[in-house]
DNA sequence: TCCCATTAGTTGAATGTTCAATTAATGGTA
DNA sequence: TACCATTAATTGAACATTCAACTAATGGGA
């Protein structure tokens, strides 16, 4: 209360104010795009898309819920709807007995390379098309410092 | 399909990762901190700062949700549950007869001023303390043009 | 004046997420 | 070996958000 040096100025506002609308709008759109025309949240597609680029399509579900950066709950709540759907199968861990690991099945792959066009044309016509090669280099290398400042 | 040039390169991809790191998880931390230390969501603070910062500390429920970046129905519920909680109170707008208008109390001010400082405090150490001003500027520019080009 | 498409807001049900409790396996260590 | 703190994952209840349906007021036209 005494600290008025630590409040925010009007450039640091301004910065915020957008930083705010960005991570509150930008999840609503993918949404929305995915839901309407993929039947499916962001969240699950980065679950499929996390899943894919592993090797042998397979992840333990703590890894998977660290690089979709979710909660392992909500992780085994969506997993367990995608499995209901055939897209994901879940078996358990060989080498630990606390584990499990998740594969994308070939149902799963379809559906993802079903979905991936629409998702990845709204992403360019959001983020690449309004930003230079260079500015959208910047602006990664930015983000990705804040972020790691997130995760700890 | 047949689009191969509309994909996105290994430049981007690392780009588009890091955002979708900072739109899910910056939330996340955001409301942790709120819940642990003001018992209340990142979206409840928005609402009740952003009729701080209001004529009469005043706003209709539309514009409210606008600047608040939520759908109606969502702030809808809120209020109500901000109302329960006389942090808020609404009443009919004498201009038009369709509007609602909400007002912060005594109150909402009150526990609007109790979190504040360390919901600033997080904010701070997790971009302005990272970045330089210059930087902090520029990532505001950039984010700022994403953000238009999503609210169209 | 009388439509009626549009805008503003609310509500309940369906859905999704968090939170806390629980089960179970592991890896040290006494 | 026996203990137990830690890690991994699941589950059901509580809570929040979305979605669709609804009420009601407004502002133009015909």
């Amino acid at each position: 209360m005494s600290d008025e040096a630590r409040w925010l100025n009007d450039a640091e506002l301004e910065t915020w104010l957008a930083v705010i609308g960005m991570v509150t709008r930008l999840p609503n759109e993918l949404d929305q795009q995915l839901r309407r025309d993929a039947h499916m949240s962001h969240f699950e597609y980065g679950v499929l898309a996390a899943l894919e680029h592993a090797e042998d399509a397979t992840r333990r579900m703590s890894d998977l819920a660290y690089v979709c950066h979710g909660s392992l709950s909500r992780l085994s709540h969506v997993v367990r709807r995608l499995e209901e759907q055939n897209l994901i199968e879940r078996f358990a861990c060989p080498d630990d007995g606390r584990s499990t690991l998740a594969r994308l099945t070939d149902d799963g792959r379809r559906r993802l390379a079903k979905a991936a066009p629409g998702h990845v044309e709204l992403v360019r016509s959001l983020i690449f098309d309004e930003l230079s090669e260079e500015e959208a280099k910047e602006y990664g290398r930015l983000t990705r410092r804040i972020l790691d400042r997130i995760t700890k």
